[in-house]
RNA sequence: GCUCCCGUAGCUCAGUGGAUAGAGCAACAGCCUUCUAAGCUGUGGGCCGCAGGUUCGAAUCCUGCCGGGGGCGCCA
């Protein structure tokens, strides 16, 4: 990263004036390449502690900054900018750096990451996917700088919807429905359910009481359970291996059943909860928790999500001993996350919990619920993008074998969906729409892919292999691609840092920008000269090498032809 | 009532204290007899919801208001 490379040298100049702690942040790359590579603020922020004016202190700063090698030429500008301009061959050695692998700056820590969480008996929706995409993100990005990191997919199987679906078993299982399509006959009935429940109230009783049985240990109620999740988790999976998503652990809330009633004896022990209505619950100090309380134990002597939590963190803490555990669910769960990290930390929990949560996915007529039955099945979404990226792929590329037109078509697809997800900050709502889903112009995946696929196509047409120790700078669009290239570790730790892989997706868009500048602005195997030929092959061969690997952080398909 | 999030170009969105607010789509005008046109070049398009405040500097931070969405004990 560059603004690590030239650490020491703010570092040192900082110390001249003032405390050296906050130099790295002020070295920011400039909007505007007439001001240079990067500009240091520092002037502005020391100025005022020192009673001297932005500029003069700037003047100062100015020369101990010019001694680096990597530095060009420094320049005050403004009302106190220092703006630094960087040598090529700083440049291009910080691009080869950028090229090879991101600073491993978790080497050594140990990261839970809780996403994807579907409930079982339901098909996966597309309000699944935010969950799902955001978490593999988070998942390649910690991966990618070093964590260790255990994905764990946290799904709803022990809930209040099981007590639902068993009454509605015995009522209104249709045998032949359910042997043709399983998963499909469980959403009917929990359907199902919702609707007679409006008419018959006595059937909500009937079914809490069912949970309560299946959680006590009954039998014939664990037997059904049992088939109720191998007919989701096949689906699951399914789901899975097409989005190319593995998770380290599969530790179902059922996991957590036999620790239940010890979480609540703890919490009763210390005194942070107590019984109210007939129900145990735990009530907050903090202001802005004070006012609501946090259920962890039902009147009718049944556990919930919370109580589930704090089972889940115990366990995760004892077992694996993480720095960090990330929750990637939705927005609505803020409030719950905040009681319960707060209940965590009373327990004596040190490890740093994060709500990663993001927006909500609606349809332009409004919110998604399979009760009411108007949602869009995941596989239905990735199957329509397969088959508009399959026209695509038959207009542009009619020369390729069927076979591989088809896996194109398929990586082409399902990165769009993806891209088109992820490509946003996570933390705003999305209003579904196919067309935005699945658009294959543009900012999305396919252009990215196309990118490197061209880049691919190109180091095979040359014919000799590239090497990256002969680059040097002969045209504006090199630099400029090689300043993008360098800054990419910048951006991936940046995305980590927010938590947002929307910054490393901008990032990469803006190298594919870049490299279509180099493509229409220098020549490569034509009409140059055999220094210059080998040069841009360099340079081709690092932004390769990096849209890979940002690619795959990103858990996006890599194709070397398209 | 309390609380969280959002409001930026016709549309969908980046931009979460730095200099002249950026992309994509849509519209219009161009570019395939040279390395992939899933592309490139150019044009038009903005009281950054409104009003105050903090700051050398505000789309960004604070306060209030308006508009939209979410959450607030037996769902997860």
């Amino acid at each position: 990263m560059i603004p690590e490379l030239l650490r020491p040298l703010t570092e040192s100049a900082a110390a001249t004036v003032t405390d050296p702690a906050t130099a790295v942040d002020a070295l920011v790359p400039t909007t505007n390449p007439a001001h240079g590579d990067y500009q240091w603020n520092f002037a502005f922020r020391s100025a005022k502690a020192l009673r001297t004016a932005p500029r003069a202190l700037a003047e100062r700063l100015r020369p101990l900054l010019a001694n680096h090698p990597g530095v060009r030429e420094v320049e005050v500008a403004g009302p106190g900018f220092l703006n630094i301009r960087l040598h090529d061959s700083f440049v291009v050695e910080a691009a080869r750096r950028a090229a090879g692998s991101l600073p491993q700056i978790g080497a050594g820590q140990t990261v839970v990451i809780d996403y994807s969480s579907p409930n079982v008996a339901k098909r996966m929706h597309i309000g699944h996917m935010r969950s799902t995409h955001l978490g593999h993100a988070l998942d390649g990005l910690h991966r990618a700088t070093g964590h260790r990191v255990i994905a764990d997919n946290h799904i709803g199987d022990w809930g209040t919807q099981f007590g639902k679906l068993i009454v509605a078993w015995h009522r209104w299982l249709d045998p032949e429905h359910y042997a043709e399509d399983p998963i499909g006959e469980l959403e009917r009935l929990y359907v199902h359910f919702g609707n007679q429940v409006a008419e018959n109230p006595a059937l909500a009783d009937e079914a809490r009481a069912g949970t309560v049985k299946l959680q006590q240990g009954d039998e014939a109620s664990r037997r059904l359970w049992r088939e109720f999740m191998e007919v989701s988790l096949r689906e699951f999976n399914a789901v899975y291996e097409r989005l190319g998503v593995r998770f380290d652990e599969t530790l179902g809330e059922s996991a957590y059943a036999e620790a239940l009633p010890d979480v609540v004896k703890q919490l009763v022990d210390r005194g942070v909860a107590r019984s109210s209505e007939g129900a145990v619950v735990v009530s907050f100090d903090e202001p802005a928790l004070k006012d609501h309380v946090l259920m962890i134990q039902k009147r009718d002597g049944g556990f919930n999500y919370a109580t589930t939590d704090i089972a889940t963190v115990q366990y995760r803490v004892a077992r694996w001993n993480p720095q960090r555990i990330i929750y990637v669910t939705d927005t609505r769960q803020q409030l719950h996350f905040k009681q319960f990290f707060s209940v965590a930390r009373t327990l004596g929990v040190q490890t740093e919990l994060v709500h990663a949560w993001f927006g909500m996915l609606t349809l332009p007529e409004g919110a998604m619920s399979t009760r009411k039955g108007n949602t869009i099945r995941l596989v239905e979404l990735l199957d329509e993008a397969t088959r508009r990226a399959r026209v695509v792929v038959d207009q542009k590329s009619p020369e390729l074998p069927e076979e591989q037109r088809d896996a194109i078509a398929s990586a082409v697809g399902i990165n769009a969906v993806r891209y088109a997800d992820i490509s946003q900050n996570p933390q705003t709502d999305i209003v579904f729409t196919w067309d935005k889903m699945l658009a294959l112009d543009g900012n999305t995946a396919p252009f990215l892919m196309y990118s490197h696929a061209r880049c691919c196509s190109l180091l095979h047409r040359a014919g000799q292999a590239p090497e990256i120790d002969r680059i040097s700078v002969s045209a504006p669009a090199e630099r400029e691609l090689l300043l993008s290239l360098a800054r990419y570790p910048e951006a991936a730790v940046d995305a980590l840092r927010t938590l947002r892989p929307n910054v490393l997706a901008e990032h990469l868009y803006e190298i594919c920008g870049r490299i279509n500048r180099f493509w229409h602005d220098v020549p490569v195997l034509f009409d140059t000269t055999p220094e210059e030929r080998a040069s841009r092959l360099g340079m081709i061969e690092l932004a390769r090498r990096v849209l890979r690997s940002g690619l795959e952080v990103l858990g996006l398909r890599v194709l070397d032809r398209m």
